[in-house]
Formats: C-alpha cells, structure tokens, sequence
DNA sequence: ATTTTATTTCATATATTCTTGAAACTTCAG
DNA sequence: CTGAAGTTTCAAGAATATATGAAATAAAAT
C-alpha cells in the first residue's frame, strides 16, 4: 500500500473508531492527521488535508489541546501557528484515560453516592434492589478509579509490564 | 433522597452517561431502568416509565438482548413479553467490554495490520513516522486485547482481587 | 376460522450534533 | 498608527442520529 492511501484510511478509520467512543469525527481525524505528520503543520495544511473549514479546525484543535493531546508551536520566522500532536502513544493513551475519568467516571462516583441513601421502607423489595444495584455500581467505579490513578501514575509501561505476566 | 425521585436521577444520568460513551441515550435509559427494576417488566411498562414510544422500546430492547445485556422472560399464565437485566455488575462489564472489543478493538486492530507495511522509500521522514504511529498503536491495542481477554475470561473478582495489590 | 392481543418493522418526522463562513477580534510589520 | 495577516467566535445551515406511529406480521384465545 502507498504512504497517501494508507494516511487516508488511517484517517478516515480513526475518525469513524472515535465516533464509536463518543469523539467527534472531526477532532479524532485532526488528531490523526497530526499523530502521522512529522512536522508541525498549520490550521490551512489541515483545512486542505481534510476539506473543512477554518472555524472547524479552529474549535476542534482547541479541544485537543484542551486534553492535552496536541501543543501549539511557535516557529521562529513564521508569523502563523503551528500544531503538533503529542507522540507517544502511551502517553496519549494516559491522557485520555485521565481527562475521561474527570470528566466522567468520577462525577458519576459523585451522583452514585448520593443516591445511596434512600429514604423509606428498607425492607422493600425495590428499596434493596435499587440500593444493591447503585451500591455496586459504585464499587465497581470506585475500584477501576483507582487502577485507572494507578495506571496514570505509572510512568512505567503498564501495559507491557510486568501486570499482565500476573494476570495469567 | 426518596426512591422515585433517585430513580428518575438514576435513569437520567445513566443516560447521559451513556451518550458519552456513544451509546444511545434510550438504550441506556432502559438499562439502567431494567437495573433497578426487581421484577420483569413489560414493553408497555418501559413506555409508560420512560415517555417513550412502542417502537423505540422495541429496537432498543433488542440491542440490549444483543449486546447479552437483557432477557426475555416468559411468565407463566402472562400473554405478554417480560424482560429482566443482568443484575451482576461484574457480569454487565464483562459482557461490555467483551462485546466492544469485538466490534470495535478487534477491527481496528486488523486495520493497523494492514496499515502498517507500506511501498516505498523507507528513510522517508514521513513513511517512518507513520510505520512508527501505526505500529505503537497496533502494539498498544494488542496489549489490550489480551489484557481484556484475561479479564472477561477470569470470573473471579479482578477489580477487586489481587491485581490491585500488585499495581500499588 | 375469526377475533383479539401482542410484537416488529420502517418510512417519515424530530431532535441533536456538527459544520460553515463571514464578522469581530488580535497580532504584528512597516 | 495603519493595514495586512492570522485567529476566534457564533448564528444559521447541513448532516447525522434518534424517535414516532401506523401498518404488517405473529401469536394466542374463542
């Protein structure tokens, strides 16, 4: 396979895998087209690479730099900015697994423990199912929270380490 | 907190949850409805609880029924459907994540196989940064996968076992 | 066999999310 | 200070995803 046909795809898939995970497919090819691209390039290079417009591009880079994902470059020179994605896969990895976890897992730590405590009949058939059910949703959050802090923190391959010996 | 005002909360954010996760947003109401719920219940009674239409209780509870996560159950003497959800959340996660990595890991996996040999000049900066990216990102999703297989595959409690200790 | 009840399908309607593009704003060179 | 180049914002339009409801189908009762 040629080098520009294997970039299209590997765009165009990985745009359509974030749409699966709750990712605009903008933002995940943006992210794509920069992971591929040696150099930084420019909001222009990417409107052109991907045919969209200027303001898409300019709201999706900011929200990948928001994760943290991708850095504005300055070039000496060049009065335009540039945009680099970070490289390393692992760390992208860390990254969206941390800001995912903020985001998401432990606001709904947060509403789980507040609906733990419910008022009434503790006897009722329903007042124990719903309690049970939170409860070990709950656990169950509250468990992967802190292998994901874990995992975070690791600087170490986590993967590739020494875990998965363990788990088999 | 009294138990139909938590439900309602319950209902609401697991749905929104699941919106971000790219999960239909009713799909996920009715699952979490099912969770909750300590006996089966019927298509009609879902309408009723979520304002929802007959057809749209339908479609999503055959994705739920696909995805392992609900069952139809018959009631002796009932001439209508009942449906129950898996109430183990271990089991729930198991069967999610199993279920995504099929659909959705596995193929992406295949892709970056495919992606990752490509024609031509090999010191090209831009050929190596993409055999770089893709092959990282295959390497991570192998990872992954195997990790995940031990996971669905160990019926024990992983969370809670002893992989944590070890992490720590 | 016919009627009643329950379930499924799917074209159309609705809602949500994403994209555009032009105006406003900012920055910098001269 | 002025004008050109670059960036950001956001209302309106477009695209995508989801929901509806009525007709078709299926299943059970009479």
């Amino acid at each position: 396979m040629k080098l520009a046909e294997a970039k299209q795809q590997f765009i165009s898939s990985w745009g359509a895998f974030g749409t699966q995970w709750g990712i605009n497919r903008t933002m995940a090819q943006i992210h794509a087209l920069l992971l591929i691209s040696a150099d930084p390039i420019t909001q222009d290079e990417i409107m052109e690479a991907l045919s969209i417009s200027r303001g898409n591009v300019n709201m999706n880079i900011r929200e990948l730099v928001g994760w943290g994902l991708v850095d504005r470059v300055i070039i000496a020179g060049e009065r335009k900015e540039f945009f680099t994605a970070e490289k390393d896969i692992w760390k992208v990895a860390t990254k969206i697994i941390k800001e995912r976890k903020k985001r998401e897992l432990d606001p709904m730590i947060k509403l789980l423990s507040q609906l733990e405590h419910i008022e009434g009949d503790q006897n009722d058939k329903d007042v124990q199912q719903f309690t049970q059910v939170v409860g070990s949703i709950k656990k169950l959050g509250l468990q992967a929270d802190k292998t994901l802090d874990v995992m975070v923190k690791a600087e170490e391959n986590w993967f590739t380490g020494s875990i998965l010996k363990m788990l088999k």
